[in-house]
RNA sequence: GGUCCCGUGGUGAAGUCUGGAGUUCACGCCGGCCUGUCAAGCCGGAGGUCGCGGGUUCAAGUCCCGUCGGGACCGCCA
C-alpha cells in the first residue's frame, strides 16, 4: 500500500500538515493541524494530552487542561513540533517520537458523543448501527483505508486501460428492459405513463454496438444494477470494469484484462502478482469441484473410479465416477455427530451419500481405515485410497460416488467447507478458467440446451462440427477470472457472423421469428458490419474487498445496502407522495392479504 | 420462496437451556481528583418498554406462538 501518497495532501489556509505525517524531521517547526479529537488524557489543572486525528493518522498535542475539548470535536491546533521527553516515546504510533507543544486550540465545531467508538472497537458493533451512522464509521482508519485502496485500484485500472489504447465511453443509465438475464430495476416514464426504462444490469448491448461503431477498444468503470437477492459478495448496485475489443481472439482479451488486474493489484498491495495462470473448466471441476477454484490450499479431488472397478461395496460398484479428498490431520476432530452432519451436507448438495474414512495405524506401518464401510473394502482398495490421496495417520478421507458432475460438485463444496482459509490469509491466487461448456443443462419443457454464458458466445473453433450432433460436448470461448475462490468476472468472444448465430439459435430451440422479436434490436445492427470482437467485465467491489482483506463487499462500499436492500442511514426505500405517483400514472396495490 | 444464527442502558457482552425484584462485567457519558500520559489512573454518579405483539404462569429478559430488524447460506444472479 502506498500509504505515503495518502499523507501528502497540499496545505490549506487552515493547516500546514496532516496529523499523521509529522515525524522527527519536522522538529522545531511551527505547524497547524486540523482534525477530530480522538482521545483526551487529563493530568491535573494545566496538562492534558489530546490526540488529534485526520485520515493520515493521529498526533499527540500537549494542551492546557482548561481547554474543554471532547471526543470528536473538530479542532485546529497550532503548535511547535518537538521531540518527546525521554521514556515517553510511543513506538506503536508512526508519530510516536514527536508531539505538538505550546498548543493553541481552536474549536471549529463541538460534537455530540458518538454512538460507538471511532476506532477498531467498532468492528464489533452491530453492522446496522455502523450503517445508520455510516459517516462516523467511515471516519475510522479501517474504512478510510478501504476507500483509498478502492480509489487506488480505480485509478490504476484507468491508467492501464488507457495505456493499452482503450477509450472510456459512458453508456446510459436509462435503458430498455431486456427479456433475458437478471431481474431489473424499472424507472417509470413520465411522458409515456405505463412505459418504463430499466437500469442497466450491464452495458452489454451498448458496448458491443460501440464495436460496430468502430471504437475498437472500449472500457468503462460502470455501475451495474440487478434486482436480485443480496449476499456478502452481492449488492443491488456494483461497479464493473467493463471492456470490449475488436479484431481479437481470446488470448488478446485475457492479456489486456490481466494487465489491468495486475496493475490494480500492484497499486493496492505494492507487489505485482506473477502472470495469471489458466485452467480449463474441465480441469477446475475435476480437481477442485467448482468453476471458481481457490488455489490457496490443496485437498484436491482425487480420481478413484478405476480403483473400485471390482469392488464388493455396492454403492461404489455401479457409480460412473468415484473421487475422494483427504483432509489432513482432522480425523480426531470429527466425532460421529459431525460426520453425520457432513453426510447430511453432502446429501443436501445432491450426493446419494458420503463415505468417510479415518486414517489410523495398521499392521506393518500400513495405513488402515476406520469407517462404517471398512469391512467392504479389499486390501488393494485400501492401498489405492491411501497411496493416491497421500494419506497419513490422523487424516480424514471423504469419498463420493455418483455422476461425474455431482461427485465433483459435492466434494468441491466439502473441500471449501473444510479447508478454505479466510480471505486475508495466504497468497493471492489468480486464475483464468477457460473452455467453459457452451451449454449447461437442458430446458425442462423443451429439452433444448441452455446457454452457459449467453446466446451470443462464440463456440470453440475445434468443436463447431459437434454443434448440432453433440451440443453438450461443445466448448465455448467464454472465460472467468477467479481470485482466491471468488468469481471476479467473466467474458467471451462474441458471435459476429449471422449464419453462426442462426445455428446457435437453432440449437437453443429459438425460432427465427422469436430471435428477431427478442434480440433483433441487438443483432440487426451487426448486419451493418460487426467486426470480430470480444470482451470482459469484472467486479471491482470484489477485487477491492479481497485486496483489502475484507470478507464482505459492504466494507469497501461507502454507502452499501443491507441484505434486505435497505439503507439504514437514509431509510430508503420509502413511500412517495400520491401526487408523484399520479404524475407517473402508477397506482400501488394494497399489500396482499396474508393467508 | 426456504434453512440457520442474532436482538438485554449510548456500545460490546453475561444472564435465557433449568421462570422468582432490571442483576452483573467492560467501554462510553456526566462530576470530582490528578503535571508525562497514550484504549492513562483513582473516586463518585446518571443512564434500560430486555426489538415489538399476543399467550402460558401466582410470577416471563428467560417457556410457547406470531411479527419486525440484522447477518450467513440455498434458490435466484443468462
Amino acid at each position: 500500500m502506498r500509504l505515503v501518497a495518502w499523507l501528502t495532501v497540499p496545505a490549506t489556509s487552515m493547516r500546514t500538515h496532516m496529523c499523521g505525517e509529522l515525524r522527527r524531521e519536522h522538529i522545531g517547526s511551527t505547524v497547524s493541524v486540523c482534525g477530530w479529537v480522538a482521545r483526551r488524557r487529563e493530568h491535573g489543572e494545566h496538562l492534558a494530552f489530546v490526540d488529534v486525528r485526520d485520515h493520515a493518522g493521529v498526533v499527540q498535542c500537549v494542551v492546557d487542561n482548561s481547554v474543554d475539548v471532547r471526543s470528536e470535536y473538530v479542532v485546529r491546533i497550532t503548535g511547535i513540533v518537538r521531540e518527546r521527553p525521554e521514556g515517553t516515546v510511543n513506538p506503536n504510533l508512526p508519530t510516536g517520537e514527536i508531539e505538538l507543544g505550546e498548543c493553541q486550540v481552536e474549536i471549529l465545531r463541538t460534537a455530540a458523543p458518538p454512538p460507538f467508538p471511532i476506532d477498531a472497537r467498532a468492528d464489533e458493533v452491530d453492522e446496522n448501527i455502523r450503517l445508520q451512522y455510516r459517516y462516523l464509521d467511515l471516519r475510522r482508519e479501517r474504512m478510510q483505508k478501504n476507500l483509498r485502496v478502492r480509489a487506488a485500484i480505480n485509478s490504476a485500472v484507468r491508467a492501464s486501460m488507457e495505456a493499452q489504447g482503450f477509450v472510456e465511453v459512458e453508456t446510459p443509465m436509462l435503458v430498455p428492459s431486456t427479456p433475458e438475464g437478471a431481474r431489473e430495476f424499472l424507472v417509470p416514464s413520465r411522458k409515456e405513463p405505463g412505459s418504463f426504462y430499466a437500469l442497466p444490469q450491464s452495458p452489454q448491448l451498448f458496448k458491443q454496438l460501440l464495436m460496430v461503431a468502430g471504437v475498437d477498444r472500449y472500457y468503462q468503470i460502470a455501475r451495474c444494477l440487478r434486482d436480485e437477492d443480496l449476499r456478502a459478495d452481492r449488492q443491488y448496485e456494483f461497479m464493473q470494469l467493463d471492456a470490449e475489443m475488436s479484431f481479437v481472439n481470446q488470448d488478446d482479451v485475457l492479456g489486456a484484462i490481466s494487465e489491468a488486474v495486475l496493475a490494480a493489484a500492484e497499486a493496492a498491495t505494492g507487489e505485482r502478482p506473477p502472470e495469471i495462470e489458466r485452467m480449463t473448466w474441465h480441469d477446475a471441476m475435476n480437481r477442485f469441484g467448482v468453476d471458481k477454484p481457490d488455489l490457496r490450499f490443496g485437498i484436491e479431488l482425487t480420481e478413484l473410479t478405476d480403483a473400485f472397478a471390482a469392488t464388493e461395496f455396492k454403492a461404489f460398484a455401479t457409480a460412473p465416477s468415484i473421487k475422494g479428498i483427504c483432509v489432513p490431520g482432522v480425523a480426531a476432530d470429527y466425532g460421529r455427530n459431525q460426520l453425520d452432519k457432513l453426510t447430511d451436507r453432502a446429501k443436501s448438495l445432491g450426493a446419494k451419500g458420503l463415505v468417510w474414512l479415518k486414517a489410523v495405524a495398521g499392521d506393518d506401518l500400513q495405513i488402515a481405515f476406520e469407517s462404517p464401510v471398512a469391512k467392504f473394502l479389499s486390501a488393494s482398495e485400501v492401498e489405492a485410497v491411501a497411496t493416491r490421496l497421500g494419506v497419513v495417520e490422523g487424516d480424514l478421507v471423504l469419498v463420493v460416488a455418483d455422476e461425474w458432475e455431482t461427485t465433483c460438485e459435492v466434494l468441491g463444496q466439502l473441500r471449501n467447507d473444510l479447508g478454505r482459509p479466510p480471505v486475508h490469509e495466504g497468497p493471492y491466487r489468480y486464475v483464468w478458467v477457460v473452455d467453459f461448456p457452451m451449454f449447461v443443462g437442458r430446458d425442462a419443457e423443451t429439452g433444448a440446451p441452455k446457454p452457459g454464458h449467453h446466446p451470443f458466445t462464440q463456440p470453440h473453433p475445434d468443436d463447431l462440427d459437434q454443434l448440432e450432433t453433440d451440443p453438450m460436448s461443445v466448448r465455448s470461448q467464454a472465460y472467468d477470472l477467479v481470485l482466491n475462490g471468488w468469481e471476479l468476472g467473466s467474458g467471451s468472444i462474441r458471435i459476429h457472423q449471422s449464419d453462426l448465430q442462426r445455428r446457435i439459435f437453432s440449437v437453443l430451440g429459438i425460432s427465427e421469428e422469436e430471435a428477431n422479436r427478442k434480440f433483433g434490436f441487438f443483432l440487426n445492427p451487426f448486419d451493418y458490419g460487426a467486426p470480430p470482437h470480444g470482451g470482459f467485465a469484472f467486479g471491482l467491489d470484489r477485487l477491492v474487498a479481497i485486496l483489502a482483506g475484507e470478507e464482505n463487499i459492504r466494507e469497501v462500499i461507502a454507502y452499501p445496502k443491507t441484505q434486505s436492500g435497505a439503507d439504514p442511514m437514509t431509510n430508503s426505500p420509502l413511500p412517495v407522495a400520491a401526487a408523484q405517483l399520479d404524475q407517473l400514472g402508477i397506482r400501488v396495490l394494497p399489500p396482499a392479504a396474508k393467508g
